[in-house]
DNA sequence: TTTGCTTATGAATAAATATGCAATAAGGTG
DNA sequence: CACCTTATTGCATATTTATTCATAAGCAAA
């Protein structure tokens, strides 16, 4: 078991119970085969920035909200909410938390209307290549980012 | 000095400082003729959501992203450090940390002049609806993150 | 294969935080 | 005012997490 793939498990396990301390995840953890010392695991919290926090009256380990997870082509456009453009640059509203999740798709689809994208917590800026392609980039946002 | 107060002056400090762990809460407090015990303030932390977490190679005591704080009108000057602008974009620099709530603050002025906002941790930059408005954007943001 | 360098890991323990308990403060009522 | 209830606080210490140090593991080059 490598540090990658555990560290995977880790945040599979964090999103599928309610972990109130290192020990119990290191407790699942053992469940799932991956037996792993304390130390690692403060090591694993630090650099995954697992936080813990008291929420509902119990101390609870968990990822920040804004490290969001992969977006499916499918669902993009249920958070995508407006695009808006200047002169320059693309500007992309999303749903609170899911700029990021948004920027990453669009980033994998490596289109040459684009040079780069900056995501927030609610908003998406696109460098386009040319600030001449701007329309272009819009229309191509619309229809990469629909429903279907 | 009372629970309320006390949690007040907490945030402040948690605002205007980098606090690496209770202790050292305890001492910026102590600076401010607020003498507390560390039992006190492991339960503050608590109730007021405060985590602490590894960000930049150090541990820090924060509020969570989605727990920004709000901020009140008259205290947002205070996490303003600088306002420059390029042709196409105005930035902001803030304390350490604070760059979302003041992007969010200026988020809920709803300003004609913004098309958008994107916080990193202590910077935020703002897309302009037109690079023809930076002046007023400017003088927008003098105005209303002033320190009255 | 060996060597050298870097990275990762665990045992032990230091550091940091949370909690039990008792004392006291604060608030409310008669 | 007295009395009762609830909330808060701090001391002591239990619990939890982070770090030091030594070693193992991983990787590339010879």
């Amino acid at each position: 078991m490598n540090k990658h793939a555990r560290q995977l498990k880790i945040r599979e396990i964090l999103q599928l119970n309610s972990v109130g301390n290192q020990h119990e995840l290191l407790q699942l953890l053992r469940d799932s085969a991956v037996k792993v010392a304390q130390a690692t695991l403060s090591r694993d919290c630090a650099e995954l920035g697992i936080i813990r926090s008291k929420t509902d009256g119990n101390y609870r380990l968990r990822f920040p909200d804004d490290n969001a997870g992969r977006i499916i082509k499918g669902l993009v456009g249920i958070e995508v909410l407006a695009v808006h453009s200047n002169e320059t640059t693309v500007v992309i509203k999303t749903l609170p938390g899911r700029a990021h999740g948004v920027g990453s798709y669009l980033d994998q689809l490596r289109s040459p209307l684009i040079l780069g994208t900056i995501a927030g917590d609610d908003t998406v800026l696109l460098i386009p290549t040319s600030v001449e392609n701007i329309p272009a980039l819009i229309s191509y946002i619309h229809k990469n980012l629909s429903k279907n």
